[in-house]
DNA sequence: CTGACTGGACTGCTTTATAGACCAGTTAAG
DNA sequence: CTTAACTGGTCTATAAAGCAGTCCAGTCAG
């Protein structure tokens, strides 16, 4: 047993604090809480999340130190940050050029390899109410050109309906994790001028490569969208290192 | 945000004991720990895991309430069950025909797909420091004909040697997983007549290939090897059902 | 036999989380 | 404007988990 010693790992303890923290910090940093969005009610989150309040306000007191939301007595809480990250947050160093300990082009070549297979898959069995999702998706990116976090959620949004039409749920969850590593990183690469219309523009190909439900198409253009997601990504590295 | 809505997850406390039993019980269901075999004393099981005793003290009463361990004041405690599994233990449900939530066949299908490109990236990038312990690991194979759990153990040495020598420690780490998961079922597929033959047949094919450092080949090897896992797989599902 | 180990038991303490009550500020409907 | 129903802020009491240290009792090999 040269490599692993399992017994040599220190357990992770995490406190509910700090679980129910990390929880709200991934729903910003998703999008599914935007800036300058009410959080639920400590009361409802606390039945929501199956805890008690004083946890809730632990969470919070956290999020409002690290000046992620801003409370209010007798108004409800305000998102006003959202340039977060659950891991980075959690350890305390920001590390650009790594998400989770594994480095960028290693999520790449993760997303190259089973990304485009997933999504050959689910071209195989995408159903018509997927496809007009996807539709959905692509118009209302049309309305997104100009903001950025606002074309995220619906790269999301397109995204993860492609992937869960796939028929392996390990490989989709585990392709939703690589994605969800990266919104950090990609919040930041659609800053670069042309990312968002070239994005938009993959996108495009692939949905049309999904209609003809041709599964090496639609291989190819996913492989085209991650590799230009890649370079985009390589070049802000490059740009960050001479800053 | 149709499909994921992480608020309603409720959030998962597990306390450190816990933690520590599982920790156990994965040694004992990867065959770290065998059939009354010692485990380490509480003193030194709470250092090396950096817990206190009592927390220690706790995770093996509840072992030994399910029976799994057997403590006896003044010598050391000593396992007396090696059927469990990490996961179906605390979920108290034992579905042979899926891993943690996963079915059998998806990860079959994961295995294919990504074991086989890591294999082929090791192909390229193996030390000959590598290649001396598989060669020692099918040595103790031969050694190890007539029993499974040892065999298994072997093989775990031999699989996990190849991840690590890939370049790609998130794909690697992906693989460990579904290595991992799979651990149980393979233990009752190895049951069957002539499954540990084949299996070190395949493995020296795999290390015939590697020594070539042929990716194209390895990969081939590792994908029969798979496949071959797979049906042996099947056929033991199969014949459950009748039963 | 004996001394060094083992698990068993107990105390005192800190931290975390729960449940419930009440106060104070905000907000929108009447 | 008034008010009632919200919001967060505060406080209590209680329980549980975990830590650190000590001492007891059984086991086992030298």
């Amino acid at each position: 047993m040269p490599r692993l010693s399992p017994l040599n790992e220190t357990i992770h303890k995490q406190t509910a604090k700090e679980m129910i923290r990390d929880k709200i910090i991934s729903m910003i940093a998703s999008g599914i809480l935007q800036l300058d969005d009410e959080l639920p009610s400590e009361r409802e989150l606390s039945t929501m999340l199956a805890v008690s309040r004083e946890t809730v306000r632990g969470a919070i007191q956290l999020l409002a130190g690290e000046g992620v939301v801003q409370v209010s007595q007798g108004a409800r809480t305000r998102v006003c940050r959202v340039d977060v990250t659950v891991r980075t947050q959690r350890i305390g160093v920001t590390d650009p050029t790594s998400i989770n300990g594994y480095s960028l082009e290693a999520v790449h070549a993760a997303r190259l390899l089973v990304e485009t297979a997933v999504a050959a898959d689910a071209a195989r069995h995408l159903s018509a109410d997927d496809i007009r999702r996807l539709e959905d998706s692509i118009a209302a990116q049309e309305q997104a050109l100009d903001d950025p976090v606002r074309f995220l959620i619906c790269d999301r949004e397109f995204h993860l309906t492609i992937y869960y039409a796939s028929t392996n749920r390990l490989l989709a969850d585990f392709v939703v994790d690589l994605y969800t590593y990266m919104l950090d990183h990609r919040r930041i690469a659609m800053g670069e001028p042309g990312a968002i219309e070239k994005s938009l523009e993959d996108h495009r190909f692939i949905v049309r490569a999904l209609k003809m439900r041709n599964p090496e198409a639609v291989a190819a253009a996913f492989s085209e969208h991650i590799l230009r997601i890649r370079d985009t990504s390589r070049a802000v590295d490059e740009r960050g290192l001479t800053n």
